[in-house]
DNA sequence: GACGGCCATTGATGCAGATCAAAACGCATC
DNA sequence: GATGCGTTTTGATCTGCATCAATGGCCGTC
């Protein structure tokens, strides 16, 4: 990544709700976060959308497409958003140069595959209690990894979108927020989060029955 | 694929119910399946299993591997299924020789993220029949492909499988595939399944109104 | 060919979470 | 600082599907 930004400098800047690219498009381009979010998503020809991930700075996007040489997604910057976006032309010769870098692509893409099989997981068999709270908590992992505080955090996306990605409803996304509050595990308002008992999150999150 | 299993003429045999790898072990072998299926799955700390995929000849497994070094899902026979087995350490020297053979597994995996999408869609956002009829389809298609009746198969998976794998319950598979045969869409007696409307299977698989 | 285990099917009941409805709040614009 | 819109929150009701329970069918084993 960081590779790839060193050699890379075409920079762009999004602002909230613009798109960086739309499924089905012509796959022109990877895009490497510097600043800012995005979420991606897929739907169904009737108009259903699922959002299949939220992206902060460090991550990679657009790679998916590189098996049918289209985008299987669209990807939406969440706030203003500043990228750095290569052309997918450009990655074969880079490659040549950089015999690392298809190596690091293709951990890339075995990073999003394992991912995706963890929400698939939570999107399958999980409760909405069990879904929020390892929601809040992956968000806290990820931002320790980037220096920022894992217990005091903004939130880029809705109520409507963390619904949609989990797979829940947004009144119920908001519900669970007031029950997860009134024990004491959280504080929130609008969109800033605090995290107060982090090890009772993490018991909500795994506890429940074996199937 | 084939150029894989040109190259490394490595083969196994699994009976229904054994191992290829499990979750945590460390990553020694990409797997391309000759004959036979097999099921992947992830499971919580505390037990409970989802199914992630269903693989028939000619798909490759274990690449998500790659990023960590060790299997992040498990991998087991639903029949007596043969594989093509590469050794993980080989597939560096192999690339050197085989410039295509990099970008072969990159396009792999990124029509696996392809593919973990739209599960995430169907496990996010669709009703059980809508879940099942797409399913039905979706076997159909890849038995197409491969020469076989998109009409007449037999499943290799059970209906626990099947319903984990949709995230329903077994119940509710039986239920509906009972539904569906009452509609006069399909036919089943055990494990072979006869689809007879495709056209009105599709419909269900696509209706409801929007998000 | 009878036993035992697994898988499939069907019925009855309960609940988590969707959906519908409406109020309260924050924020931007004029 | 009033207006208006989008977002969040809370309440009331409804329902799809899980869960519990029981029976029946298939297949392998002795």
């Amino acid at each position: 990544m960081t590779l790839l930004e060193s050699i890379v400098k075409r920079k762009e800047t999004y602002k909230r709700g613009q798109l960086l690219f739309r499924a089905g498009e012509r796959f022109d381009f990877i895009y490497a976060i510097r600043g800012g979010s995005v979420k991606t998503s897929v739907c169904t020809p009737d108009g259903r959308v699922q959002i299949t991930g939220f992206h902060i700075p460090g991550e990679v996007l657009g790679l998916s497409a590189l098996a049918l040489g289209q985008y299987s997604s669209e990807a939406r910057a969440l706030e203003t958003t500043s990228v750095c976006r290569v052309e997918a032309a450009r990655l074969d010769e880079l490659a040549q140069k950089i015999p690392s870098l298809q190596y690091q692509m293709m951990k890339i893409m075995s990073g999003q595959i394992r991912q995706d099989e963890e929400l698939m997981l939570l999107l399958g068999r999980r409760s909405a209690e069990e879904r929020l709270a390892e929601y809040l908590i992956g968000l806290s992992r990820r931002f320790a990894a980037r220096n920022f505080s894992p217990t005091q955090f903004n939130l880029s996306m809705s109520r409507g979108d963390i619904g949609n990605y989990l797979g829940i409803a947004e009144e119920t996304v908001c519900r669970i927020l007031t029950r997860f509050q009134n024990a004491g595990m959280i504080a929130t308002q609008r969109r800033h989060v605090s995290l107060i008992d982090l090890r009772q999150l993490e018991a909500v999150a795994r506890m429940k029955p074996a199937a």
